[in-house]
DNA sequence: TCTTAACCGAGACGGTACGTCCTGTCTTCGG
DNA sequence: CCGAAGACAGGACGTACCGTCTCGGTTAAGA
């Protein structure tokens, strides 16, 4: 006996026209001067609908944007580690951090600066996964002796993927593929079962 | 001849009463619901007067975070690269990414991301300058032989700057000191003076 | 097919709400301080829902003092047209120009000066109706042999009602209905069936 | 020995600059586009040097106009009452009620509506004279013999008067010169030695 | 096949803050 | 020491979105 056959009512046409309208709108003009008034008149909606669905102009824009992500951000493994990370994070560059996404990717992540709730779905949706994914790859790499045994892979994955943010959110110009090789080789190879000398203890 | 020989200035008072009202108001309501309305009241000023010297709420706050920066972020020279580096870090990390100052400084690095003007003014008054500084003291630690005489020092800046920021802005958890001192030694052990053997050439 | 079926009509709440609280306001403090703002403030309504039915406040308030006109500017007829002028001007003067509605009036008035818009508004929804009834009543008394058949109407209005308002405006102090009468008698005289001489001819 | 020498050091050259800077002012933009901000500009005077001569923007047009009027409306007795009102009210007519004038004639008066200190000034300096002088005038008439010897003199200048003013601020049109002469003949007539039949006692 | 209840578009609503404008006062500094 | 230049506090302006709330009209499930 089912208490809500029905609760699930949303008109497909009507999300589809919505995420639409939010994703072309944010390239537009912008993530930072959309408005869910636009959205809604540009989907040909009432504001009402989106506010039934979603509860924020940011959750709209990053659905729109999760939807978007599709297999883009994938490891496609080759067996090597440095070649599998160079690949995925090229992409990861190419398509949230260049051209018009970069605004509404950049547009989201300041949002969440005070939208608590948007904070945790990007995490969940969109980073999370990636995150994982990218550690469960490198993990992968440790038990094929492409790591030191003891490499951190926590960090490894900060020091991969924080600098490319670093630069990307405090302006100071995105990553080119060729940095994102120097950067991989650096990080690789000072993780590498082949170490450096200890640095001296600190305390 | 003079351009403007009589070019009212403007009042100190109303400038530092500003600049004071726009703190509090951040670290008791939070950055993202301080209104140029508020900062006016609370410092008894007319609406006019914030607009006549700034552009917009952000500009205010980051003059008001500038001021108090001061001395925090300096290098107090000790010669020995990881010990400067962990309690500058260390310093940046307790003042900026913790406690109330926090949500005011991630609040406006969300701001910059749709005000150009403002991004420039973040990093020509804020960031700039301690990148810069970082640097230089990175420049003297290679000079003396503490880093390896090829290292890169702009990437050395990312890798250690970049995981503190992309923890801070994407929401997963600031460092702990600890964490900072494994950091830095991972980082400067890279680009030390005795090297990782080399990683295996990609690609 | 109807072009509008769903248009959302005005809240009649709101909408009285506003009429009653721009004439509070109006008589409380007078017409040249009430604001757009008070009468929100006072309606408990936000002031776009104010603009969105009315281009400024001109207008509320006119619209205000119209509802509140009703009847007490008829000509009930008694058949003698000093005797209607007298009863009609009487309660003109002493609805519009005595006591707290005269300066909404005479604010009303002033504002026409500079917003043409409300001028038009003023003569076709205050004035004009009344201007057409005294010179449809004087029509009347004309063709009843009351008056010369050949007397000119629209200046009989103009004599009757201008010294009315040009003493109120330029503040030469209302019209007692002692004055009222004398001011009839003689215009009325002027026009009257049984002719002064005439005046010799001038230039 | 003079105790104030210089108490009236007002220049002369901003006083005079003040006031044609007011009066073009009023007739490129209209009275109520009028700012005591854009007068001061237009004069090359500061803000506070208007204010410390009078106390509002309407105070500074009134003296413009004041000086502006010179012997426009003077009775320049030919022995003919009626000829002399038709000359003097034909040129308050257009001078004061046609063109470009007459925007600012209105907005002071309008601004007398909210303004008991510039009422008082317009009746003292511009409005009370020449009623005085109107009144003055037929006295003279009266004493030889073209009125009535006890026609009521004040209702005759607000018969005169008052239709002209009444048309002008209510937006019915100002009078032509023919239309004034049919006023004087229609006043002047029902006041002259000959009378009208009395009119039929009222109430 | 006919309710009937949720969804839908449209957009009015109470709010809040925006950034601008002008007022009338106050301050600075050059002539 | 006057006065231009203009900064200042104050406060209303009219606008823009927010998120909520009616309205009827449409639609699809289930009776």
């Amino acid at each position: 006996m089912e208490t809500s056959p029905n609760l699930q009512r949303r008109s497909e046409k009507s999300h589809r026209a919505i995420l639409a309208a939010a994703m072309e709108l944010c390239v537009e003009v912008g993530y930072g001067k959309v408005t869910v008034e636009a959205i809604a008149a540009r989907a040909g909606v009432s504001k009402k609908t989106i506010y039934r669905w979603w509860p924020a102009k940011g959750a709209v824009v990053l659905e729109a944007m999760v939807e978007m992500v599709g297999e883009v951000t994938q490891f496609p493994d080759t067996g090597d580690i440095v070649t599998d990370l160079r690949n995925q994070m090229t992409a990861v560059v190419d398509y949230f951090m260049t051209g018009p996404r970069a605004t509404v990717y950049t547009g989201i992540i300041a949002e969440t600066q005070h939208d608590e709730a948007l904070a945790r779905d990007l995490l969940e949706q969109l980073l999370g996964p990636r995150i994982e994914a990218a550690r469960e790859r490198l993990r992968l790499a440790r038990e094929q002796g492409q790591l030191a045994p003891d490499a951190d892979l926590d960090m490894a994955v900060d020091l991969l993927y924080g600098p490319i943010y670093y630069r990307l959110l405090l302006h100071l110009g995105a990553y080119s593929h060729k940095q994102i090789g120097a950067l991989i080789d650096l990080v690789i190879g000072s993780l590498g079962p082949t170490r450096r000398a200890e640095p001296p203890p600190s305390r």
